[in-house]
RNA sequence: GGGCCGGUAGCUCAGGUGGUUAGAGCGCACGCCUGAUAAGCGUGAGGUCGGAGGUUCAAGUCCUCCUCGGCCCA
């Protein structure tokens, strides 16, 4: 062989060699790798896998079966996913089922709106028939987000989902709320409630959202007509005067019944002086009011009065004293000349309007509450507590609003009616109006319709709060729930205090819904005693429930509202059938999402806990946005304590909301909206989770085109330096390496992996992914791509096949690659499998079914990581050095210098002993010294006794390393080269000679 | 309007019990390498810690107020 141009040497070194490409293609590459794990049916092998161990259990909360899914869907999804997937990967089996909410309001709508559409109406449809199409509706979106979710590589069972409308789940739905009845929770009761017109139901608080509204506002007297037990002169002075109200809503006058004052207020009766006063103004001169002092000024303005006097202050006891007049009581309308009492009470402030409010107990929360308090002493004084009904559920006066038939409160569409000007009218002609204006303000409206919403009192459905449960005379729904709270763990802590207080100040649950797509309150009521059945005073309670529970399974809730339901059922049971109404409200969708954990959790085998708090080792999570503090979390924790006493979680996690990158809500106005599904489509699920994983979803979030940018960038950095790994393993024979047998450099590195290994399993079971990805993705660049694996280059690439340095090297890139890819398993799943799958070939294999690695306690070595901390001090100070010099244009390459490094610190002239300190520089030669450093050595500020004198490496480029050394030449069998690539390349060539 | 949560470099985040010139990664600028190459290495510039008061010898860290944003409620 005769040699006329240099011998290539590249093809004798240990080059990264590898099929994992740099550039990821995840948009293309994602869903080839699902159709994969579909084929492999990774969900089986998963739990097969996983059949012996203790649960852990995230329990689905259920998204609302309509539309595609947007942003938060993504985030809550992927939140799950990576929880989920991190447990099974740390011993737990860890199922999955994902569920939906079906029922409801939305649902209804969209369906309602389909029949507009089409000019027909829906209350000429047979009720099943409506229903049947709203669960096909339900159904197609269910199928449309099942895809969207897999898209995310969310991992679960997907072939058996969880729906609230199975005919299974719509039964256990109403066993629920038959346990209820029978304990005696459930009550028909009479309530202001939240009211819309336009979709003529009660709405819960959920349901609501508030917009700015346009309201007509008046002030109103109430002569006042009677001053029991005060003083003649105080009784004669008051007698003449009236109190005087202020109401954004005077479509309520009619139903007034009492008026609320404060104690803690100041009170006066004033008297109008001005003497010029127009003759058509409604207050004129010797009018007597009493108002609150801070808001007296104010009112005068309104009614156009400059002039009159502050006769005198009002004690709250005289207030209590006296008694009104209806303001329409001479008005000739009849009906109201009952007496309006004054109550005290905590809802009234002198913030606004007169320090008097207008109470309407069927028409107000407050109004509602003080009047029940107060309904003794009301009785006592000869005035019937009786709430009136003043408004029909289509916004229509009844006729107990008398005078005001036919007018309307609301219309059909939503737009204001015409009972504000009719009662206006009627107060101007009884001379009881003084003020008049409109108000803009938030005012609630159906989050569906976007429509104002009324107060109104009607008959509902409700779940006692605070009555003694069965078989103890303080326990309440309220004690056990705020008692659960007390034994649940919250992430972050602070939704533990939200949750409590609003258990603490939450009313009556509203169960009701005067609709048709959901399942009943599968009850019926004597209308001659009240009794209801299944009830605690009914005695078929048991033959009832199973009839109910059994038709429901087999048909599904339709049978409720079939023909002959209330036979069917009642058949046998009762003697009189005649006095048995059946009721057709249907729950509140919060009751059937609250009964989940009776359906689903307790029902199916692979989900059916043994909880730690009941002494099993299992665990149940629930984590959903904070907003469901006031929704899920809720409804759950009361349907479970009432029912069985105790939460049926043991934890609670929940995120922020996720914004547009100025912080601020997206929406479709402000064009500020991120798709997941545009992710997807332009970068690849995996750059979403990598997103979510790197913020504090725990708050609010932020997402745009820049936050995703820097997103792709990072994963950019992690997928190059797996890729080196791979490459560099492809080397790798799988020959271990002993502990004792290895260089310090890759003692320290799996020395960092028991560090990180703690570190990763303590963020994972905190649910701090932020952590992991930041701790991860700083160990892989600085540490190892610009660390280890800069400095192992030389090795890896140059070493003889037989270099033990080598071979430890590659031993430690393997428990490396091995950690840190399985680690980031739960978080990219895509991308991990792929790098997976490019490791251990392509099999029928998958990283999903691995355990995080034991990590051996023995690679840990604090005192090893202490002097290596010292080692790269010295190593800043040398790189700090070399960059003047490759600036100076002296080196390009950091293998020409031979830097000389002072080193007078005792502690770090210690730390080098026995490195190779030409290798861990990256230098072709380097000396240390002890010796004080010449004038004008390279030092930091911050690294004290370290200086560098640089120089040039003396000697010749070896041909294959590209060092720079005198003993370059040492092998006459290979002139241009160092003595180790020599070594190698007589190994290399006597390899192939074999061959 | 009320309750709660939050506002640290362009981006995402660290900064127990208050204590030297506030950190990291990414991005950016500049340089090097050309055997991780639409990659790798190095150096550097970026912050009145939302604002204003206050407590303290000392505050990003404690208190008050304000502001902006969010969730829930009225």
């Amino acid at each position: 062989m005769t040699e006329t141009t240099a011998r290539d040497y590249s093809e004798t070194l240990y080059l990264p060699k590898t099929d994992f490409p740099m550039r990821a293609g995840l948009p293309k590459k994602e869903p080839e790798i699902i159709a994969r794990w579909k084929a492999m049916d990774l969900y089986r092998r998963l739990r097969e896998a996983a059949k012996d161990r203790d649960k852990y259990i995230l329990h689905d909360g259920p998204p609302y079966a309509n539309g595609n899914i947007h942003i938060g869907h993504a985030l809550n999804k992927t939140l799950k996913d990576i929880v989920t997937r991190s447990m099974q990967m740390q011993g737990w089996d860890s199922n999955y089922v994902p569920g939906w909410d079906c029922h409801g309001l939305p649902i209804e709508w969209k369906i309602e709106e389909q029949y507009r559409a089409r000019g027909k109406n829906k209350d000429e449809v047979p009720i099943n028939e409506f229903r049947k199409e709203c669960r096909d509706f339900a159904n197609h979106w269910i199928g449309v987000q099942r895809e969207e979710f897999r898209r995310l590589g969310i991992e679960g069972d997907w072939e058996n989902p969880y729906l609230t409308m199975n005919f299974e789940a719509e039964a256990f739905i109403a066993g629920e709320i038959m346990k209820f009845a029978t304990s005696g929770q459930l009550y028909r009761g009479s309530k202001p409630v939240m009211w819309s017109v336009v979709e003529k139901t009660a709405l819960a608080e959920a349901e609501i959202e508030y917009h700015d509204y346009q309201s007509d506002q008046i002030w109103v007297k109430f002569p006042v007509v009677e001053a029991g037990g005060l003083d003649e002169k105080v009784t004669e002075e008051l007698l003449d005067a009236a109190v005087v109200i202020w109401t954004t809503t005077p479509w309520t006058i009619p139903g007034n019944r009492a008026i609320s004052y404060s104690s803690k207020i100041a009170y006066a009766l004033y008297e109008v002086t001005q003497d010029d006063l127009p003759e058509d103004n409604w207050v004129q001169k010797g009018d007597r009011l009493i108002l609150a002092e801070a808001l007296a000024a104010g009112v005068f303005e309104q009614s156009r009065v400059q002039r009159y006097e502050h006769l005198r202050q009002v004690a709250a006891d005289e207030l209590a004293a006296l008694t009104c007049a209806h303001p329409l009581r001479e008005a000739g309308l009849g009906g109201y000349d009952f007496d309006v009492p004054l109550l005290d009470g905590d809802h009234v402030t002198d913030d606004t309007g007169t320090g008097f409010v207008h109470t309407a107990p069927g028409h107000g929360t407050d109004d509602f509450e003080i009047w029940m308090a107060s309904r003794q002493a009301l009785e006592a004084r000869g005035i019937s507590a009786a709430i009136p009904f003043t408004v029909a559920d289509d916004g229509f006066y009844t006729k107990e609003a008398p005078g005001f038939e036919g007018a309307q409160v609301i219309t059909h569409k939503g737009e204001k009616g015409d009972a504000n000007r009719r009662v206006i009218e009627a107060l101007k002609a009884s001379g009881n109006l003084i003020g008049l204006g409109r108000l803009k303000h938030q005012y609630p409206h159906s989050w569906r319709s976007k429509k104002p919403i009324i107060f109104r009192n009607t008959p509902q459905w409700f779940v006692h709060m605070d009555k003694p449960l069965e078989g103890g005379a303080t326990d309440t729904l309220r004690s056990r729930a705020l008692q659960a709270i007390a034994d649940t763990r919250f992430v972050p802590d602070s939704g533990q205090n939200r949750l409590r207080s609003m258990i603490e100040n939450r009313p009556d649950w509203v169960l009701s819904r005067q609709r048709a797509w959901g399942v009943p309150i599968a009850v019926f009521r004597n209308e001659e005693d009240g009794r209801l059945a299944p009830g605690p005073d009914f005695s078929a309670n048991e033959e009832l429930i199973a009839r109910i529970k059994a038709a429901f399974a087999e048909e599904g809730a339709d049978a409720w509202f079939a023909d002959g339901a209330k036979e069917r059922f009642l058949d046998g049971l009762v003697n009189d059938p005649e006095n048995w109404t059946q009721v057709r409200d249907i729950l509140d969708v919060w009751f059937d999402s609250g009964s989940t954990h009776a359906f689903c959790l307790e029902q199916r085998d692979d989900l059916k806990p043994h909880r730690q708090g009941r002494g099993g080792k299992d665990y149940v999570l629930y984590l959903e946005g904070s907003d469901q503090h006031r929704g899920w979390f809720q409804s759950s924790l009361l349907e479970s304590c009432g029912t069985r006493g105790v939460a049926p979680y043991d934890a609670v996690l929940t995120h922020g909301f996720t914004m547009d990158e100025e912080g601020r809500k997206m929406s479709k106005s402000l064009g500020n909206q991120t798709f997941p599904q545009d992710v997807i489509k332009d970068y690849g699920a995996d750059i979403l989770r990598l997103w979510t994983a790197s913020v504090e979803y725990w708050e609010d979030q932020r997402i745009g085109p820049e936050i995703l940018k820097t997103t792709v960038d990072s994963y950019r950095k992690l997928r190059n330096t797996i890729r080196w790994m791979l490459g560099s393993l492809t080397h790798f024979t799988g020959e271990e390496v002993a502990l004792a047998d290895m260089p310090e450099l890759e003692r320290l590195m799996l020395h960092r992996l028991a560090e990180l290994d703690e570190l990763v399993r303590k963020a994972y079971w905190e649910f701090d992914y932020k952590k992991i990805i930041h701790h991860l993705g700083t160990f892989l660049t600085v540490e190892l791509s610009a660390f280890y694996f800069d400095v192992r280059k030389d090795a890896l690439y140059c070493d003889p096949a037989s270099s033990v340095r080598r071979k430890a090297a590659l031993y430690v890139i393997d428990k490396l690659f091995n950690c840190v890819v399985v680690w980031l398993a739960p978080i990219l799943p895509f991308t991990t499998e792929e790098a997976w799958l490019e490791r251990k070939g392509s099999q029928e294999i998958t990283i999903h079914l691995e355990q995080f690695p034991a990590v051996p306690q023995s690679w840990r070595d604090d005192k090893l990581a202490e002097r290596w901390a010292k080692v790269r001090t010295v190593r800043r100070v040398v790189t700090g050095a070399l960059e003047i010099e490759r600036r100076e244009k002296r080196i390009g390459s950091s293998l020409e210098a031979h830097p000389t490094v002072h080193v007078t610190d005792p502690q770090l002239l210690a730390a080098l002993e026995g490195i190779d300190a030409a290798e861990i520089f990256i230098t072709s030669q380097a000396t240390i010294t002890a010796a004080e450093a010449p004038e004008g050595a390279f030092t930091l500020p911050e690294v004290k006794g370290v200086a560098v004198v640089p120089g040039l490496a003396e000697g010749r480029k070896c041909a294959r390393s590209w060092k720079i050394l005198p003993e370059v030449g040492a092998d006459p069998e290979y002139p241009d080269v160092t003595p180790r690539d020599a070594e190698a390349l007589r190994e290399w060539d006597a390899a192939r000679n074999a061959a």
